[in-house]
DNA sequence: TCTGGGGTCCTAGGACCC
DNA sequence: TCTGGGGTCCTAGGACCC
C-alpha cells in the first residue's frame, strides 16, 4: 500500500483570520503582534515584502502603523481557535483520516486516493475552504510527512504551483529537494543547520544522500527518520487522536512590570486556574504543581530575581479551587520583597487520566462536589468568556493584565462582539 | 520604553538493583 | 588481588516544532 499525505496549510493564518472580518484589509500589509504587543507573529504577504520580518519588535514598526502603511492586530486567539476549528471540520470532509498539526496546519491521508486525479482534487479542497471559511490555504502531496511539508513549501513558493503541488514523481522529488535549502526542512533547526553546512551539506537534496550510519551518529535516531522520510520511506505516522498533554503550562508576560505580591498572585491564580481549564478539557488530572516568577531579564537597571516552586499535591486534581491553592502556597515560599516582576506561570505535571485516580484515604475534600462546581463554571465560560466567574484570588486589578491596544473583536465567539460585526 | 508562549522527543549520565 | 553484566528509573539538557 502506498503511503500519501497531504499537508494543508493556512496562508499566513492569523493575519488571514483579522482580514476575513475586515476585507478592507485585503491587499493590504497586515501583521499579528504577540502578547503584550510585543513582536511581529504573522505577516500578510503584503507585509513580507515591506521587509517586515518575522520577531520584529513592534516599536520599529509603529511609525508605519501610524501613517497607515500597515495594519496591525494585538493577538487575538479566541478568534483563531474558532477559524482553525471551521477550516478543520472543513477538511474533515475530504478524508476520513485526518491529524491537526498545529492551529494552522493539517495532514490528510490521501493513502486510498491512488486512483483519482490528485491535483483536480487538492483543488478542490483548497477552493471548498476559501469559500466556506474565508481562509486561503496551500496543499503538499507526497508519499511521506516530510515531503509534504516540503511540497507545500513549495507550494507557497512558486508561482506556477499557485498554492498545490502534487510530489509524487520520484524526478520531480528530486527537483523538490535540490529546491530546498537545508534549513527549511522540517526537523532541520538553526544548530543542525549550522553544523551540516560545515560539512557543505546546502540543500534538502545533499542531506538526502549521506549515508544512514553518519547521519543517526550525528543526528541520533530522530535525524535517521529524516533522512528516510526525505528518500520517500514513511517513518512518522498519522496521529489522528492527539495524545493527552503530559506537561501543561500557562505563562505571561504582564502588560506592565509589578511589585507587589497581591498583583502577583492575581497572575498567578488566574494562570492555575487556566491550567485547570485544560485539565478538564482533556479529562485529565495533575499530581504535581509548579509556579515560577521572573523580574524583566532584559532590563539592565532591575535587579533580577528568577524562582520556582514545586509542590506535591496529596491527590490529583483538575479544580480550579485546589490548583489555586497550592499555586498561591507556592507562590508565598517564592515571593521576595523588592523586586519588580516581569512574568509568573503555572505548570501542572504528572498527568493521569481522571477516571483513575489515586485517591488518598486522608482525602478531605469532596470531589464530586468540586466536579460539578467546575461543570457548571466551564459551562459560563463558554457561553460568556473565559473569566467570567473566578475565585476571589484571581481578582479584579488589572495591573498585571496583558498589553493589547489593538485587538480585533471576538467575531465568531461572543455575542457583544457579533453585533460589533454587523454594525461594521 | 518596547523584545511571545506552549509544547515534544531524545540522549547521557548517575543512582540503584540483582 | 582480581574486578561482571545487565537492567530500570530519573533528571538535566539539547534539539526541534508551531
Amino acid at each position: 500500500m502506498t503511503h500519501l499525505y497531504a499537508l494543508c496549510d493556512c496562508n499566513n493564518f492569523y493575519a488571514s483570520c483579522e482580514r476575513v472580518f475586515d476585507p478592507s484589509l485585503n491587499n493590504k500589509p497586515v501583521v499579528v503582534l504577540s502578547n503584550n504587543d510585543g513582536c511581529v507573529i504573522a505577516r500578510s504577504n503584503e507585509a513580507k515584502v515591506l521587509g517586515i520580518a518575522m520577531g520584529e519588535p513592534f516599536f520599529k514598526l509603529r511609525h508605519l502603523v501610524e501613517s497607515k502603511q500597515v495594519y496591525a492586530f494585538s493577538s487575538n486567539y479566541t478568534l483563531y481557535g474558532d477559524m482553525s476549528n471551521r477550516v478543520m471540520q472543513t477538511l474533515s470532509r475530504f478524508t476520513p483520516h485526518a491529524e491537526v498539526y498545529s492551529i494552522d496546519e493539517c495532514f490528510l491521508d490521501l493513502g486510498s486516493f491512488c486512483h483519482i486525479d490528485l491535483h483536480t482534487y487538492a483543488w478542490e479542497i483548497k477552493r471548498t475552504v476559501l469559500q466556506w471559511t474565508g481562509i486561503p490555504v496551500s496543499l503538499g502531496i507526497a508519499p511521506t510527512k516530510t515531503l509534504a511539508k516540503v511540497a507545500n513549501r513549495l507550494a507557497k513558493k512558486s508561482k506556477k504551483a499557485n498554492g498545490v503541488l502534487v510530489l509524487t514523481h520520484p524526478q520531480h522529488i528530486q527537483k523538490a529537494l535540490e529546491a530546498t535549502p537545508l534549513q527549511d526542512v522540517w526537523g532541520i533547526g538553526r544548530r543542525y543547520a549550522r553544523f551540516l553546512q560545515q560539512r557543505h551539506v546546502h540543500t534538502a537534496y545533499d542531506f538526502s544522500k549521506l549515508s544512514e550510519s553518519w547521519v543517526k551518529q550525528h543526528m541520533t535516531v530522530v535525524g535517521l527518520r529524516l533522512l528516510k522520510e526525505l528518500r520517500g520511506e514513511a517513518c512518522l505516522e498519522l496521529e489522528e487522536v492527539a495524545s493527552p498533554k503530559k506537561g501543561i503550562c500557562t505563562s505571561r508576560s504582564f502588560g506592565k512590570r509589578v511589585n507587589t505580591f497581591d498583583d502577583l498572585q492575581e497572575a498567578t491564580a488566574t494562570y492555575a486556574a487556566r491550567c485547570a481549564r485544560k485539565l478538564r478539557r482533556q479529562n485529565s488530572c495533575a499530581r504535581l504543581l509548579t509556579v515560577f516568577v521572573t523580574t524583566n531579564k532584559f532590563s539592565e537597571n532591575d535587579r533580577q530575581y528568577y524562582n520556582s516552586k514545586t509542590i506535591a499535591m496529596p491527590v490529583a486534581t483538575n479544580s480550579d479551587i485546589e490548583l489555586i491553592h497550592y499555586a498561591n502556597l507556592a507562590l508565598k515560599a517564592i515571593y521576595r520583597d523588592g523586586y519588580w516582576y516581569k512574568k509568573s506561570g503555572v505548570i501542572v505535571s504528572e498527568i493521569e487520566p481522571e477516571y483513575q485516580l489515586q485517591l488518598s484515604l486522608l482525602d478531605t475534600i469532596d470531589r464530586e462536589k468540586h466536579g460539578k462546581l467546575m461543570r457548571v463554571l466551564d459551562g459560563l465560560s463558554d457561553r460568556f468568556g473565559q473569566g467570567i466567574i473566578r475565585t476571589a484570588t484571581q481578582g479584579l486589578s488589572n495591573a498585571w493584565q496583558l498589553k493589547s491596544d489593538f485587538k480585533s473583536p471576538c467575531y465568531t465567539t461572543q455575542l457583544a462582539d457579533l453585533q460589533t460585526a454587523y454594525i461594521r
